[in-house]
DNA sequence: TATAATATGATTAGCACC
DNA sequence: GGTGCTAATCATATTATA
Protein backbone atom coordinates (compact mmCIF):
# COMPACT_ATOMS: atom_id res chain seq x y z
CA UNK A 1 0.00 0.00 0.00
CA UNK A 2 2.41 2.22 1.49
CA UNK A 3 4.26 1.41 -2.12
CA UNK A 4 1.87 2.49 -4.09
CA UNK A 5 0.96 6.10 -2.15
CA UNK A 6 1.01 8.66 -4.73
CA UNK A 7 3.10 11.20 -1.57
CA UNK A 8 6.06 9.15 -1.87
CA UNK A 9 8.55 11.35 -0.63
CA UNK A 10 11.99 11.05 -0.13
CA UNK A 11 12.37 12.48 3.08
CA UNK A 12 16.27 12.74 4.16
CA UNK A 13 16.99 12.58 7.95
CA UNK A 14 19.86 14.54 9.07
CA UNK A 15 22.97 12.30 10.23
CA UNK A 16 22.24 13.26 13.55
CA UNK A 17 19.15 11.06 13.57
CA UNK A 18 21.13 8.01 11.69
CA UNK A 19 20.11 4.92 13.11
CA UNK A 20 23.04 4.11 15.41
CA UNK A 21 22.22 7.23 17.25
CA UNK A 22 21.80 6.31 20.99
CA UNK A 23 17.90 6.07 21.54
CA UNK A 24 18.18 6.45 25.22
CA UNK A 25 19.18 9.82 24.83
CA UNK A 26 15.50 10.52 23.41
CA UNK A 27 14.19 8.17 26.38
CA UNK A 28 15.76 10.42 28.45
CA UNK A 29 14.11 13.95 27.13
CA UNK A 30 10.49 12.24 26.85
CA UNK A 31 10.60 11.23 30.31
CA UNK A 32 10.45 14.80 31.45
CA UNK A 33 7.15 15.66 30.29
CA UNK A 34 7.98 19.79 30.86
CA UNK A 35 10.19 19.49 27.94
CA UNK A 36 8.22 17.67 25.36
CA UNK A 37 5.43 20.54 26.26
CA UNK A 38 7.93 23.57 25.83
CA UNK A 39 7.68 25.28 22.43
CA UNK A 40 10.26 27.20 23.13
CA UNK A 41 12.70 24.71 23.43
CA UNK A 42 11.08 22.50 20.30
CA UNK A 43 10.55 25.49 18.41
CA UNK A 44 14.10 25.35 17.01
CA UNK A 45 13.64 22.03 15.29
CA UNK A 46 12.60 21.06 11.91
CA UNK A 47 9.01 19.57 11.38
CA UNK A 48 10.63 16.40 10.78
CA UNK A 49 12.87 16.47 13.65
CA UNK A 50 9.51 16.91 16.15
CA UNK A 51 7.82 14.13 14.17
CA UNK A 52 10.76 11.79 14.63
CA UNK A 53 10.93 12.71 18.74
CA UNK A 54 7.01 12.66 18.80
CA UNK A 55 8.02 8.54 17.51
CA UNK A 56 10.30 8.57 19.33
CA UNK A 57 8.17 9.78 22.71
CA UNK A 58 5.78 7.30 21.47
CA UNK A 59 8.01 3.92 22.28
CA UNK A 60 9.44 3.25 18.57
CA UNK A 61 13.00 3.73 18.05
CA UNK A 62 15.06 5.93 16.14
CA UNK A 63 15.26 3.51 13.76
CA UNK A 64 11.73 2.74 13.08
CA UNK A 65 10.72 5.93 13.06
CA UNK A 66 13.13 7.24 10.19
CA UNK A 67 12.61 4.43 8.18
CA UNK A 68 8.69 4.92 8.53
CA UNK A 69 9.60 8.69 7.52
CA UNK A 70 11.43 7.69 4.67
CA UNK A 71 8.77 5.39 3.27
CA UNK A 72 5.97 7.61 3.82
CA UNK A 73 7.34 10.49 2.41
CA UNK A 74 7.58 14.05 4.13
CA UNK A 75 5.90 14.51 7.73
CA UNK A 76 4.17 17.32 6.98
CA UNK A 77 2.21 15.14 4.49
CA UNK A 78 2.22 11.53 6.40
CA UNK A 79 -0.04 11.97 9.22
CA UNK A 80 1.08 10.03 12.41
CA UNK A 81 -1.48 7.41 11.87
CA UNK A 82 -0.24 6.54 8.38
CA UNK A 83 3.53 6.73 10.21
CA UNK A 84 2.36 3.91 13.37
CA UNK A 85 1.04 2.14 10.77
CA UNK A 86 3.91 1.93 8.55
CA UNK A 87 5.95 1.30 11.61
CA UNK A 88 3.61 -1.63 12.58
CA UNK A 89 4.11 -3.12 8.86
CA UNK A 90 7.74 -2.67 9.51
CA UNK A 91 7.47 -4.64 12.12
CA UNK A 92 5.61 -7.53 10.71
CA UNK A 93 8.18 -7.84 7.88
CA UNK A 94 10.79 -8.01 10.71
CA UNK A 95 9.22 -11.36 12.22
CA UNK A 96 8.83 -12.64 8.67
CA UNK A 97 12.83 -12.21 8.32
CA UNK A 98 13.59 -14.36 11.12
CA UNK A 99 11.67 -16.79 9.32
CA UNK A 100 14.64 -19.13 7.57
CA UNK A 101 12.73 -20.27 4.59
CA UNK A 102 16.35 -22.53 3.86
CA UNK A 103 16.14 -24.75 7.07
CA UNK A 104 14.34 -27.59 7.80
CA UNK A 105 10.47 -26.73 9.08
CA UNK A 106 11.59 -28.71 12.39
CA UNK A 107 14.85 -26.36 12.67
CA UNK A 108 12.69 -23.04 12.13
CA UNK A 109 9.94 -24.20 14.41
CA UNK A 110 12.32 -24.60 16.88
CA UNK A 111 15.42 -22.51 16.16
CA UNK A 112 15.19 -20.78 20.00
CA UNK A 113 14.68 -24.45 21.18
CA UNK A 114 17.81 -25.25 19.79
CA UNK A 115 19.71 -22.10 21.29
CA UNK A 116 18.84 -23.09 24.69
CA UNK A 117 19.63 -26.52 24.60
CA UNK A 118 23.31 -25.67 23.03
CA UNK A 119 23.31 -23.43 26.38
CA UNK A 120 22.57 -26.20 28.30
CA UNK A 121 24.28 -28.36 26.63
CA UNK A 122 27.72 -27.60 28.33
CA UNK A 123 25.79 -28.10 32.00
CA UNK A 124 24.88 -31.31 30.69
CA UNK A 125 28.25 -32.28 30.26
CA UNK A 126 29.73 -30.64 33.18
CA UNK A 127 27.01 -32.65 35.27
CA UNK A 128 27.77 -35.82 33.63
CA UNK A 129 31.13 -36.09 34.61
CA UNK A 130 30.76 -35.80 38.04
CA UNK A 131 28.16 -38.69 37.57
CA UNK A 132 25.18 -36.83 38.89
CA UNK A 133 22.32 -38.79 37.65
CA UNK A 134 19.30 -37.25 39.02
CA UNK A 135 20.15 -33.82 37.35
CA UNK A 136 20.73 -35.55 34.48
CA UNK A 137 16.93 -36.61 33.98
CA UNK A 138 16.04 -33.15 34.88
CA UNK A 139 18.00 -31.08 32.74
CA UNK A 140 16.84 -33.90 29.97
CA UNK A 141 13.36 -33.29 30.90
CA UNK A 142 13.78 -29.22 30.48
CA UNK A 143 15.09 -29.98 27.17
CA UNK A 144 12.55 -31.82 25.71
CA UNK A 145 10.25 -29.44 27.10
CA UNK A 146 8.33 -27.66 24.25
CA UNK A 147 8.90 -24.33 23.51
CA UNK A 148 7.26 -21.71 21.87
CA UNK A 149 8.59 -20.21 18.58
CA UNK A 150 9.03 -16.61 18.40
CA UNK A 151 7.85 -15.10 15.11
CA UNK A 152 4.71 -17.15 16.18
CA UNK A 153 3.61 -17.95 12.82
CA UNK A 154 3.98 -21.77 12.64
CA UNK A 155 4.29 -23.08 8.63
CA UNK A 156 3.82 -19.67 7.54
CA UNK A 157 0.95 -16.67 7.38
CA UNK A 158 -0.25 -15.24 4.43
CA UNK A 159 0.53 -11.65 4.91
CA UNK A 160 4.22 -12.06 5.45
CA UNK A 161 5.16 -15.66 4.31
CA UNK A 162 3.27 -16.02 0.64
CA UNK A 163 6.05 -16.63 -1.37
CA UNK A 164 8.39 -18.84 1.28
CA UNK A 165 5.92 -20.95 2.52
CA UNK A 166 7.21 -24.87 3.91
CA UNK A 167 6.21 -27.18 1.45
CA UNK A 168 6.35 -30.36 3.75
CA UNK A 169 6.90 -31.80 7.13
CA UNK A 170 7.80 -35.22 8.52
CA UNK A 171 4.87 -36.43 10.07
CA UNK A 172 5.59 -39.13 12.45
CA UNK A 173 5.01 -43.08 11.83
CA UNK A 174 1.47 -43.68 12.06
CA UNK A 175 0.36 -40.07 12.42
CA UNK A 176 -0.91 -39.75 8.77
CA UNK A 177 -4.66 -38.86 7.37
CA UNK A 178 -6.79 -39.91 6.97
CA UNK A 179 -8.86 -39.23 8.49
CA UNK A 180 -7.57 -36.02 8.99
CA UNK A 181 -7.52 -34.33 12.76
CA UNK A 182 -7.09 -30.67 14.00
CA UNK A 183 -6.62 -29.90 17.09
CA UNK A 184 -6.85 -26.41 19.43
CA UNK A 185 -5.79 -24.87 22.24
CA UNK A 186 -4.08 -21.41 23.66
CA UNK A 187 -0.37 -21.41 23.30
CA UNK A 188 0.53 -19.75 26.80
CA UNK A 189 -0.39 -23.25 29.14
CA UNK A 190 1.31 -24.37 32.44
CA UNK A 191 4.31 -25.89 32.21
CA UNK A 192 4.39 -29.14 30.22
CA UNK A 193 1.13 -29.23 29.14
CA UNK A 194 1.77 -29.01 25.14
CA UNK A 195 4.56 -31.86 25.69
CA UNK A 196 1.20 -34.04 27.28
CA UNK A 197 -1.20 -33.02 24.61
CA UNK A 198 1.52 -33.83 21.68
CA UNK A 199 2.26 -37.36 23.46
CA UNK A 200 -1.25 -38.18 23.12
CA UNK A 201 -1.93 -36.47 19.52
CA UNK A 202 0.32 -39.16 18.25
CA UNK A 203 3.27 -36.92 18.86
CA UNK A 204 3.32 -34.76 16.07
CA UNK A 205 4.88 -30.97 16.90
CA UNK A 206 2.38 -28.44 17.35
CA UNK A 207 2.08 -25.62 15.02
CA UNK A 208 1.94 -22.22 17.27
CA UNK A 209 0.35 -19.28 15.43
CA UNK A 210 -0.97 -15.79 16.95
CA UNK A 211 -3.72 -15.04 15.17
CA UNK A 212 -2.59 -11.28 15.15
CA UNK A 213 -1.13 -12.27 11.92
CA UNK A 214 -4.66 -12.51 10.11
CA UNK A 215 -6.54 -9.58 11.96
CA UNK A 216 -6.39 -6.86 14.57
CA UNK A 217 -6.48 -8.84 17.75
CA UNK A 218 -4.01 -11.41 19.04
CA UNK A 219 -4.79 -15.01 19.57
CA UNK A 220 -1.93 -17.33 20.79
CA UNK A 221 -3.13 -20.84 19.53
CA UNK A 222 -1.23 -24.01 19.76
CA UNK A 223 -2.64 -26.37 16.77
CA UNK A 224 -1.81 -30.09 16.66
CA UNK A 225 -3.09 -31.37 13.21
CA UNK A 226 -1.94 -33.85 10.74
CA UNK A 227 -3.22 -31.98 7.67
CA UNK A 228 -0.91 -31.27 4.70
CA UNK A 229 0.85 -27.59 4.69
CA UNK A 230 1.50 -27.30 0.77
CA UNK A 231 -0.89 -24.65 -1.01
CA UNK A 232 -2.26 -23.30 1.85
CA UNK A 233 -4.72 -20.33 1.14
CA UNK A 234 -6.72 -17.92 2.85
CA UNK A 235 -9.40 -16.33 2.81
CA UNK A 236 -10.81 -13.45 1.33
CA UNK A 237 -10.93 -10.05 1.49
CA UNK A 238 -7.81 -10.09 4.14
CA UNK A 239 -9.34 -8.73 7.25
CA UNK A 240 -7.69 -5.24 8.41
CA UNK A 241 -4.85 -5.96 10.17
CA UNK A 242 -4.27 -2.89 12.38
CA UNK A 243 -6.50 -1.35 14.47
CA UNK A 244 -7.04 1.71 12.97
CA UNK A 245 -8.02 -0.04 9.89
CA UNK A 246 -10.67 -2.18 11.84
CA UNK A 247 -12.18 0.46 13.64
CA UNK A 248 -11.43 4.04 11.24
CA UNK A 249 -13.62 5.92 13.47
CA UNK A 250 -11.15 5.64 16.60
CA UNK A 251 -8.61 7.58 14.82
CA UNK A 252 -10.04 11.07 15.75
CA UNK A 253 -9.87 10.04 19.51
CA UNK A 254 -6.77 8.24 19.82
CA UNK A 255 -3.81 10.22 21.61
CA UNK A 256 -0.08 9.74 20.31
CA UNK A 257 0.97 8.19 23.83
CA UNK A 258 -1.30 4.93 23.15
CA UNK A 259 1.24 3.14 20.63
CA UNK A 260 -1.04 0.10 19.96
CA UNK A 261 -1.43 -1.26 16.33
CA UNK A 262 -3.21 -4.36 17.62
CA UNK A 263 -5.49 -5.52 19.87
CA UNK A 264 -4.63 -8.58 23.02
CA UNK A 265 -6.67 -11.49 23.25
CA UNK A 266 -10.42 -11.34 22.55
CA UNK A 267 -11.79 -12.83 26.11
CA UNK A 268 -15.16 -13.86 27.37
CA UNK A 269 -15.86 -10.74 29.67
CA UNK A 270 -14.89 -6.98 29.05
CA UNK A 271 -14.17 -3.80 31.38
CA UNK A 272 -16.60 -2.34 33.46
CA UNK A 273 -18.24 1.21 33.08
CA UNK A 274 -16.82 2.33 36.15
CA UNK A 275 -13.42 1.50 34.86
CA UNK A 276 -13.44 3.49 32.02
CA UNK A 277 -14.97 6.14 34.25
CA UNK A 278 -12.13 6.05 36.59
CA UNK A 279 -10.06 6.14 33.48
CA UNK A 280 -11.72 9.10 32.25
CA UNK A 281 -11.72 11.14 35.21
CA UNK A 282 -8.08 10.81 35.75
CA UNK A 283 -7.68 12.32 32.34
CA UNK A 284 -10.05 15.34 32.25
CA UNK A 285 -7.29 16.82 34.98
CA UNK A 286 -5.13 17.73 32.14
CA UNK A 287 -5.30 20.18 29.52
CA UNK A 288 -3.07 18.44 26.77
CA UNK A 289 -0.76 15.28 27.45
CA UNK A 290 -1.51 13.70 30.84
CA UNK A 291 2.13 13.25 32.54
CA UNK A 292 4.03 9.96 32.61
CA UNK A 293 2.86 7.65 35.22
CA UNK A 294 -1.01 8.54 34.41
CA UNK A 295 -0.34 7.69 30.86
CA UNK A 296 1.36 3.98 31.82
CA UNK A 297 -1.79 3.66 33.78
CA UNK A 298 -3.81 4.12 31.21
CA UNK A 299 -1.76 2.38 28.57
CA UNK A 300 -2.05 -1.04 31.36
CA UNK A 301 -5.87 -0.82 31.79
CA UNK A 302 -6.20 -0.69 27.91
CA UNK A 303 -3.72 -3.46 27.55
CA UNK A 304 -5.72 -5.61 29.74
CA UNK A 305 -9.28 -4.79 29.13
CA UNK A 306 -8.62 -4.48 24.96
CA UNK A 307 -10.10 -0.66 25.04
CA UNK A 308 -10.49 1.55 22.12
CA UNK A 309 -10.97 4.92 21.82
CA UNK A 310 -14.14 6.33 21.10
CA UNK A 311 -14.71 10.08 22.31
CA UNK A 312 -12.46 12.90 23.67
CA UNK A 313 -10.69 11.23 26.73
CA UNK A 314 -13.70 8.24 26.47
CA UNK A 315 -12.36 4.27 26.51
CA UNK A 316 -14.69 1.98 25.68
CA UNK A 317 -14.86 -2.00 25.44
CA UNK A 318 -15.77 -3.64 21.92
CA UNK A 319 -18.63 -4.20 21.40
CA UNK A 320 -20.11 -7.61 20.40
CA UNK A 321 -20.30 -7.19 16.99
CA UNK A 322 -16.85 -6.14 16.46
CA UNK A 323 -16.31 -9.01 18.22
CA UNK A 324 -17.73 -11.16 15.79
CA UNK A 325 -15.94 -9.24 12.90
CA UNK A 326 -12.08 -9.63 14.47
CA UNK A 327 -12.74 -13.37 14.64
CA UNK A 328 -14.07 -13.59 11.42
CA UNK A 329 -17.44 -14.39 12.07
CA UNK A 330 -20.72 -12.91 9.74
CA UNK A 331 -22.13 -9.82 11.72
CA UNK A 332 -24.48 -10.89 14.25
CA UNK A 333 -23.73 -14.51 14.36
CA UNK A 334 -24.19 -14.21 17.98
CA UNK A 335 -27.29 -12.11 17.80
CA UNK A 336 -30.38 -12.61 18.53
CA UNK A 337 -32.96 -16.13 19.65
CA UNK A 338 -32.69 -14.94 23.14
CA UNK A 339 -29.21 -14.84 24.05
CA UNK A 340 -27.93 -12.38 26.22
CA UNK A 341 -24.99 -9.97 25.73
CA UNK A 342 -23.14 -11.77 28.76
CA UNK A 343 -23.35 -14.62 26.81
CA UNK A 344 -22.35 -13.34 23.45
CA UNK A 345 -18.93 -11.89 24.94
CA UNK A 346 -18.35 -15.69 26.69
CA UNK A 347 -19.46 -17.68 23.36
CA UNK A 348 -17.55 -15.10 21.27
CA UNK A 349 -13.99 -14.90 23.76
CA UNK A 350 -14.41 -18.85 23.75
CA UNK A 351 -14.23 -19.64 20.00
CA UNK A 352 -11.34 -19.62 17.03
CA UNK A 353 -9.97 -16.97 14.80
CA UNK A 354 -11.83 -17.85 11.50
CA UNK A 355 -9.88 -16.42 9.04
CA UNK A 356 -6.38 -18.78 10.92
CA UNK A 357 -8.05 -22.01 11.33
CA UNK A 358 -9.68 -21.48 7.40
CA UNK A 359 -6.05 -21.21 6.33
CA UNK A 360 -4.86 -24.29 7.86
CA UNK A 361 -8.14 -26.29 6.51
CA UNK A 362 -8.19 -24.59 3.01
CA UNK A 363 -6.04 -27.67 2.09
CA UNK A 364 -8.90 -29.93 2.44
CA UNK A 365 -10.33 -27.76 -0.65
CA UNK A 366 -8.08 -29.99 -2.84
CA UNK A 367 -9.01 -33.05 -1.43
CA UNK A 368 -12.52 -33.25 -0.76
CA UNK A 369 -14.00 -31.55 -3.78
CA UNK A 370 -17.12 -33.14 -3.29
CA UNK A 371 -17.65 -31.70 0.41
CA UNK A 372 -16.83 -33.73 3.76
CA UNK A 373 -18.16 -35.59 6.57
CA UNK A 374 -17.59 -33.44 10.03
CA UNK A 375 -16.97 -34.81 12.95
CA UNK A 376 -16.69 -31.63 15.35
CA UNK A 377 -16.11 -31.67 19.35
CA UNK A 378 -16.39 -28.95 21.48
CA UNK A 379 -18.11 -27.14 18.56
CA UNK A 380 -19.06 -23.95 20.36
CA UNK A 381 -20.59 -21.09 17.82
CA UNK A 382 -19.41 -23.80 15.01
CA UNK A 383 -16.06 -21.97 14.44
CA UNK A 384 -14.56 -24.06 12.61
CA UNK A 385 -17.85 -25.12 10.15
CA UNK A 386 -18.02 -21.50 9.29
CA UNK A 387 -14.49 -21.51 8.52
CA UNK A 388 -15.30 -24.52 6.26
CA UNK A 389 -18.41 -22.73 4.58
CA UNK A 390 -16.69 -19.80 3.79
CA UNK A 391 -14.01 -21.62 2.00
CA UNK A 392 -15.95 -23.56 -0.49
CA UNK A 393 -15.76 -26.73 1.31
CA UNK A 394 -19.19 -28.52 1.38
CA UNK A 395 -20.21 -30.14 4.70
CA UNK A 396 -21.82 -33.42 3.57
CA UNK A 397 -22.66 -34.40 7.55
CA UNK A 398 -21.80 -33.01 10.51
CA UNK A 399 -21.90 -34.46 14.09
CA UNK A 400 -21.56 -31.46 16.39
CA UNK A 401 -20.75 -32.39 20.40
CA UNK A 402 -21.59 -29.25 22.11
CA UNK A 403 -22.56 -28.94 25.82
CA UNK A 404 -23.34 -25.02 26.15
CA UNK A 405 -27.28 -24.92 24.44
CA UNK A 406 -26.41 -21.59 24.04
CA UNK A 407 -24.00 -22.65 21.93
CA UNK A 408 -26.01 -25.02 20.01
CA UNK A 409 -28.53 -22.67 19.30
CA UNK A 410 -26.42 -20.38 17.44
CA UNK A 411 -24.54 -22.83 15.60
CA UNK A 412 -28.07 -24.17 14.68
CA UNK A 413 -29.19 -20.75 13.76
CA UNK A 414 -25.85 -20.28 11.50
CA UNK A 415 -26.80 -23.59 9.79
CA UNK A 416 -30.66 -23.05 8.99
CA UNK A 417 -29.61 -19.06 7.46
CA UNK A 418 -27.21 -20.66 5.37
CA UNK A 419 -29.26 -22.99 4.23
CA UNK A 420 -27.22 -25.80 4.29
CA UNK A 421 -27.94 -28.78 2.43
CA UNK A 422 -26.23 -31.71 4.81
CA UNK A 423 -27.59 -33.46 7.77
CA UNK A 424 -26.47 -32.44 11.03
CA UNK A 425 -26.60 -34.33 14.00
CA UNK A 426 -26.25 -32.25 17.32
CA UNK A 427 -24.92 -34.41 20.69
CA UNK A 428 -24.58 -32.38 23.59
CA UNK A 429 -22.35 -34.30 25.78
CA UNK A 430 -19.16 -36.18 24.49
CA UNK A 431 -19.75 -38.76 26.99
CA UNK A 432 -22.24 -39.94 24.67
CA UNK A 433 -20.20 -40.40 22.33
CA UNK A 434 -18.92 -43.90 22.80
CA UNK A 435 -17.68 -46.85 20.58
CA UNK A 436 -21.45 -48.18 20.08
CA UNK A 437 -22.86 -44.49 18.93
CA UNK A 438 -19.65 -43.76 16.85
CA UNK A 439 -20.11 -46.95 14.50
CA UNK A 440 -23.76 -46.06 14.03
CA UNK A 441 -22.95 -42.85 13.38
CA UNK A 442 -19.91 -43.73 10.92
CA UNK A 443 -21.78 -46.72 9.12
CA UNK A 444 -24.39 -44.56 8.66
CA UNK A 445 -22.49 -41.46 6.75
CA UNK A 446 -19.55 -43.47 5.53
CA UNK A 447 -16.89 -42.34 8.04
CA UNK A 448 -15.14 -39.25 8.76
CA UNK A 449 -12.78 -36.74 6.62
CA UNK A 450 -12.00 -34.47 9.50
CA UNK A 451 -12.34 -34.41 13.50
CA UNK A 452 -11.87 -30.84 14.75
CA UNK A 453 -11.90 -29.48 17.70
CA UNK A 454 -10.21 -27.48 20.78
CA UNK A 455 -11.19 -28.83 24.06
CA UNK A 456 -11.88 -26.50 27.16
CA UNK A 457 -8.82 -24.11 28.25
CA UNK A 458 -10.98 -23.22 31.21
CA UNK A 459 -7.96 -24.99 33.51
CA UNK A 460 -4.76 -23.38 31.28
CA UNK A 461 -5.67 -20.19 30.36
CA UNK A 462 -4.19 -17.67 32.36
CA UNK A 463 -7.52 -15.83 32.76
CA UNK A 464 -8.29 -17.89 35.49
CA UNK A 465 -7.13 -16.94 39.09
CA UNK A 466 -9.25 -19.29 40.67
CA UNK A 467 -8.48 -23.34 38.82
CA UNK A 468 -5.96 -23.09 36.43
CA UNK A 469 -4.86 -26.17 37.42
CA UNK A 470 -3.53 -27.91 34.18
CA UNK A 471 -4.66 -30.22 31.70
CA UNK A 472 -6.03 -32.30 34.37
CA UNK A 473 -8.29 -29.47 35.89
CA UNK A 474 -12.37 -30.20 35.88
CA UNK A 475 -13.13 -28.89 32.50
CA UNK A 476 -9.49 -28.95 30.11
CA UNK A 477 -9.23 -33.06 31.18
CA UNK A 478 -12.12 -32.90 28.49
CA UNK A 479 -8.94 -33.33 26.32
CA UNK A 480 -8.76 -37.03 27.41
CA UNK A 481 -12.53 -37.59 25.50
CA UNK A 482 -10.97 -35.22 21.91
CA UNK A 483 -8.30 -38.06 21.85
CA UNK A 484 -10.36 -40.98 22.95
CA UNK A 485 -13.05 -40.18 20.38
CA UNK A 486 -9.91 -39.31 17.27
CA UNK A 487 -8.06 -42.53 18.17
CA UNK A 488 -12.04 -44.91 18.33
CA UNK A 489 -12.31 -42.74 14.66
CA UNK A 490 -8.56 -43.77 13.42
CA UNK A 491 -9.22 -47.22 14.49
CA UNK A 492 -12.56 -47.55 13.15
CA UNK A 493 -11.38 -45.83 9.20
CA UNK A 494 -8.19 -48.54 9.66
CA UNK A 495 -11.13 -51.61 10.02
CA UNK A 496 -12.87 -50.67 6.72
C1' DT B 1 -34.90 -16.08 40.23
C1' DA B 2 -32.13 -14.93 36.33
C1' DT B 3 -29.12 -11.84 34.35
C1' DA B 4 -25.71 -8.19 34.40
C1' DA B 5 -21.90 -5.84 36.41
C1' DT B 6 -17.87 -5.82 39.01
C1' DA B 7 -13.62 -7.03 41.39
C1' DT B 8 -10.33 -10.44 41.73
C1' DG B 9 -3.59 -12.15 40.66
C1' DA B 10 -0.58 -15.79 39.31
C1' DT B 11 2.03 -18.09 35.93
C1' DT B 12 4.68 -17.93 32.28
C1' DA B 13 8.32 -15.97 29.12
C1' DG B 14 11.60 -12.61 27.47
C1' DC B 15 14.84 -9.14 28.24
C1' DA B 16 18.55 -6.21 30.21
C1' DC B 17 21.82 -6.09 33.54
C1' DC B 18 25.26 -7.60 36.61
C1' DG C 1 23.06 -17.95 36.34
C1' DG C 2 20.52 -14.74 39.37
C1' DT C 3 17.45 -10.70 39.65
C1' DG C 4 14.22 -7.37 38.60
C1' DC C 5 11.56 -5.51 35.29
C1' DT C 6 7.73 -5.67 31.31
C1' DA C 7 4.07 -8.03 29.26
C1' DA C 8 0.19 -11.14 28.07
C1' DT C 9 -3.62 -13.97 29.32
C1' DC C 10 -10.44 -18.67 24.98
C1' DA C 11 -11.89 -16.87 33.52
C1' DT C 12 -14.42 -17.34 38.16
C1' DA C 13 -16.78 -15.74 42.27
C1' DT C 14 -19.36 -12.41 44.25
C1' DT C 15 -22.42 -8.58 44.33
C1' DA C 16 -25.93 -5.64 42.21
C1' DT C 17 -29.91 -5.17 39.48
C1' DA C 18 -34.05 -6.33 36.90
Amino acid sequence: ELESSPKKQQCAISSQWSSDYDESFLDDLSDTDSWFDDEENTSSLSDKEKTLLTLANMGYTVEEASLAMDRCGSCSEASLDELTDCICAAQMAKAADAYLPDDKPAKRLYNEYDKLKKRKSSVYESLSRKNQRGYEKKILNENEMIRIPKPMIGFGVPCLTESCQVTDRNLPEGATGPPYFYYENVALTPKGVWDSISRFLYDIEPEFVDSKYFCAAARKRGYIHNLPIHNRFPLLPLPPLTIHAAFPLTRNWWPTWDTRTKLNCLQTVIGSAKMTHRIRKALENWDREPPLHVQKYVRDECRKWNLVWVGRNKLAPLECDEVEMLLGFPRNHTRGGGISRTDRYKSLGNSFQVDTVAYHLSVLKYLYPGGINLLSLFSGIGGAEVALHRLGITLKNVLSVEISEVNRNIFRSWWEQTNQKGNLIEVPDVQQVDDNFLGQVMDSVGGFDLVVGGSPCNNLAGSNRVSRDGLDGKQSALFYDYYRILDSVRRMSRQE
